[in-house]
DNA sequence: GCGACAG
DNA sequence: ATCTTGTCGC
């Protein structure tokens, strides 16, 4: 099944298609070093169907800007818990293809294994591209676990049923935590390492904050173009 | 039947 | 996710 024809899929196709992927997945350590970080994310307006992609390049740790990449869309998967990807991917993959250089690394906004089918946008993104891949998400989706204290890089693990499947992360304090878990070829140690390595001061770590800020500027310059651009003259 | 439910 | 200003708290 190529992400280009998801849009065709019925939900109960698209589980069908997370449960063969399943069987690709590989939770393990990523033994090459990791000097180019990507973050990538996607934004759209309210009832439309068009969609925003970008990613951004960091060299790491330093984390600064070496690149960037956007693409612009249409989706008509909906949006369904639990099949983010089938919505998302395809507009990734487009911003992904138009990349600079290749990141060692990717951060999605979303759950990597700490998913029911363990395939969170994190994971299927990590398998379709075959690149190691972490999920870093604002809530969470699947998984029982212990408020984090409230100190800074406190840690909880997420589980189901006794199966480690994420780490709830309190980035900053007096703020919720964010659930990382790992995607695709990397492990859960590494994937908590890493995020905690690109926090800046704020409870968004660096790739996915930047790649939202980024989508969300391209999604207002071309909203500007395409809508309100009657009566500027009269 | 009820509650939960990434973005 | 997006619609949106001020406002309470650290």
């Amino acid at each position: 099944m190529h992400p280009a024809h998801y849009e065709n899929l019925t939900p109960a196709q698209a589980i069908a298609h997370q449960h063969e992927l399943r069987r690709k997945v590989d939770i393990k350590p990523l033994e090459k070093p990791i000097r180019v970080i990507g973050g990538a994310d996607i934004s759209f307006n309210k009832d439309s169907d068009i969609v925003y992609a970008g990613i951004v390049l960091f060299n790491y740790p330093e984390l600064k800007v070496i690149g960037t990449a956007t693409a612009i869309s249409k989706t008509k998967f909906p949006y369904i818990s639990g099949l983010l990807a089938f919505r998302e991917v395809p507009a990734l993959l487009d911003a992904w293809l138009k990349l600079p250089i290749m990141p060692d690394l990717m951060v999605l906004d979303g759950q990597g294994i700490a998913h029911e089918r363990r395939l969170g946008i994190a994971t299927h993104f990590g398998l379709v591209t075959d690149t190691p891949s972490i999920g870093s998400a604002k809530s969470r989706l699947y998984g029982r676990y212990d408020e984090p204290a409230n100190i800074p890089l406190a840690t909880s693990r997420m589980y189901d049923n006794g199966e480690v499947i994420g780490t709830a992360i309190r980035s900053k304090r007096n703020c919720n935590p964010i659930y990382v878990s790992p995607g695709h070829h990397i492990s859960m140690e590494q994937s908590v390492e890493v995020i905690k390595n690109s926090l800046r001061g704020y409870r968004i770590p660096e790739p996915t904050r930047q790649a939202h800020l980024l989508v969300n500027k391209i999604r207002i310059e071309d909203s500007g173009n395409n809508n309100l651009q009657i009566n500027l003259f009269d």
